[in-house]
Formats: C-alpha cells, structure tokens, sequence
DNA sequence: CCGTGTGAAGTCCTTCACAGCT
DNA sequence: AGCTGTGAAGGACTTCACACGG
C-alpha cells in the first residue's frame, strides 16, 4: 500500500484534525486506541478514521487499534510537520500580532522569520527579537529568509496587493485572514480564513 | 419554488461567499450580474452559483442575469442578516480583543454586548462603552444582555468550561477559536475556527 | 440570442458489512 | 473475541446540457 499521488482534501482536512485529537491523548498518557474509541471522544467517524488511515499504510494493528505516539509520528511526517517551517505575517495590526502569538507557539513547527506593516509606528518595532519591515520590503526580504509560507492579515483594500508581492516573492503558501475574495495565483497554495463569513453562516441558525 | 427545510451545509457555506463578492460588485457600482461573470471573477461555479440561488426561489432574469441589489436583499434575508445580532465575547487576550474589533464593524449585523475575561488586569476594563466582566458572571449576564450567539476566544485549557456555561447560559450559537476539539452542545450551532489546522493543511504542500 | 432553472449524468465522498489478522 | 483494512453499496454534491423565458 504505497502513498498516492494526491491525497483527497477532504482528508487532507481531517488530518489534522485526527492529530490533534491524538495529541490531546497523549497528554492524557494514552498509549493505544482504536478508530471507535477515537470517532465515540471526538464526535468523528470510526470507519471514515480507518479509510482516511488505511491510504497511508498499515499501521493499525487489528484487535487492538493505533499506538498513539505511533500514529502521530506519520501523521505529522505526512504532513511535513516534522521540520521547521519558515513563516512571514504581513500586517501587524491587531489580529497581525495575535495571530504571531498563536502561531508560533514553541512547540509547533511553524517559526515566524520575518514580520511587515505599512504603519509608521510599528514599522521598526520588535516581535520577539525580530524587526517589523515596511510592506515594500517584501520582495528583498522574504528571500533573504528563506520563508515559504505567508499570514496575511492586512486590511481588505491592501490584500490583493501584498497577496501578489509575496507570491511574486517566492512564498509558496498564504493564509489570508482579509476579509476579501482573493484572486489567486494557481502555483500557491492559498487558504482563506474569514471569520465574517463564518458569523453569517452561524447567523443562519438564529432566523427564528 | 417554496424554500426547503433544510439547505444542505455546503450549499450554506457559499452563500455568504455569494454576499461577499456581491458587495464587492456594489461598491464598483455595478448593478447586473450573471452567474458566468459572477464565476469568472470570483473562482466560482457558474452552475453551482445558479443551482444553489434558484433553491430560494427565481430571482435571475433569464438573458440578462440577476440583480445584485436584490440578490444581495435577498441572501442577506435567507441568512438572517437584516436584523442586529448581539453577541458576546469571551476571551479578552489579544485574539479575543482584535476578534472583536473585526466582527463589529458599523456596517455588519453583529453587535457585541457583553464581554468576559477571567485575567484580573483586563475584567472591568473597557471595550468600547462595555464593560468586561469575569468569566465567572456569563450565567448572569447572558440572559440579561440577551445575546444569543458568542465568540469563543479562551485558551484551550478554559474552553469546555467556557463553552458549557455559554450554552448552559441559553446561547444558540458559538464561534469557537480555541485550539482543542470541543465537546459539543448537540442543540447548539457551533463552529471551530483553527488556525493552527489551517496552517498544518498547508504545509502539507511544503513537504518538497 | 443570452442566461436562468433544472433533470440527468457523473464524480466524489461516506457508510456499510465483513474477511482477515492479532 | 476485537478491530483493522477494504470492496461494495449508498448518498451527497457538482457538472453537464438543454428546454424555456426574456
């Protein structure tokens, strides 16, 4: 059972997902547990679990179910999880600077190398020991860091501008957290990430 | 072409996208649209565009396309968005505060109207003309505020306590961006926002 | 003639059910 | 006996293609 070409992104998003649940076992010293056990605790599918699994190996071990540390070594070495990931966040603003915080928690992969604004007071300014550069730095600095994946967190009417300076600049993959429908370059991967959108979804379900 | 009981939740998750690039058309001042422009711009399905609309009803005008001012009337209709939302949020951390300044924008259906923290520094400080209460109060002041929908911004740690005393506080709907997996409230409409899976579907496309 | 609305076809995804391994 | 891995069945969603209305 070699690995596939391409995997499907449905589970592709589910990935991840199970790899949290994982880590949220082991942080409880769960050493072994099946697709059921796993489907019952997290609200998932045990048999979509399997099929999602099964695509990558064999690494179950019938009667008994999944080593957890186990499961989570190839999930995380399916994903590139396991290397450092070089990080720009453009936009320093508000949510610029707590997504820098989320992100880039020391246990995670993901190291923010560079930082950019448009804003005179925090251009210059430090997150952590980096310095924030002006926007118009982006094609000279992203590839002096060596960063190939992009936070987007600029306001809508700068988006599309800084979206095509990074990408023009060798980053490989956005997360855009404007609040705008992005017109995309098909050689990067770009994901969009729109809490209104997903406010008004919810609203929905209050019409009553 | 009555509506259905149900729209099915792919068909939900599009038509806020439909909103957003329809007030894109707007502000450029343009006023018809058919569903092939509407595809080309945006990176949308001309077909699936006309499939999901004509659920609600026949509001395209056949050789010319629709009007956006009345798609626009009527999507935000179908989503309940023609009326104030009030909203709570908990978690004043720098997530919590920059969600907070997103989502409330003047122009948007959603109004804050209460916010909690649990950090001694921050409760009784002031968001706007509001006041941050302890988490400790959410039984009390939910009900009093009447919000109904609530904006989830905690650590991950504090999250399931949180979210259950939401719940059990009579909101119908929380937008969770806490990283952990939440035991959900089955009557409750809840949605994860998880940045750090986001960005882990990514990498998968930097594993070269 | 153009573009919507829509059955039919096609594709993709999930669930089922069970053979086979431990 | 218990649970994985997996073909087969079932369901959901999207695309196709064209009849119909403007």
């Amino acid at each position: 059972m070699s690995e596939p070409a391409e995997i499907s992104p449905l589970t592709l998003s589910r990935l991840p997902l199970y790899l949290r649940c994982l880590r949220q076992l082991q942080e409880k010293g769960t050493t072994h547990v099946s697709s059921s056990q796993l489907a019952q605790q997290f609200e998932l599918s045990a048999s979509l679990i399997r099929k999602d699994l099964a695509q990558f190996g064999e690494f179950g071990i019938r009667g008994t179910g999944y080593r957890v540390d186990e499961l989570v070594d190839r999930l995380n070495g399916l994903l590139g999880l396991d290397r450092i990931h070089k990080m720009a966040v453009v936009g320093m603003g508000s949510l610029g600077s707590a997504l820098a915080r989320y992100l880039s928690v020391n246990d995670r992969p993901f190291k923010i190398v560079a930082a950019f604004d448009v804003d005179g007071g925090r251009v210059g300014s430090k997150l952590g020991h980096l310095i924030v550069h002006h926007s118009r730095e982006i094609p000279e600095v992203i590839p002096e860091t060596g960063a190939r994946i992009a936070v987007l967190a600029v306001p809508a009417s700068a988006a599309q501008k800084c979206y095509e300076d990074l990408t023009d600049s060798g980053i490989e993959a956005v997360l855009n957290f404007a609040p705008i429908r992005l017109k995309r370059n098909p050689a990067v991967r770009t994901k969009s990430v729109d809490f209104q959108i997903y406010l008004e979804e919810l609203a929905y379900f209050l019409r009553s």
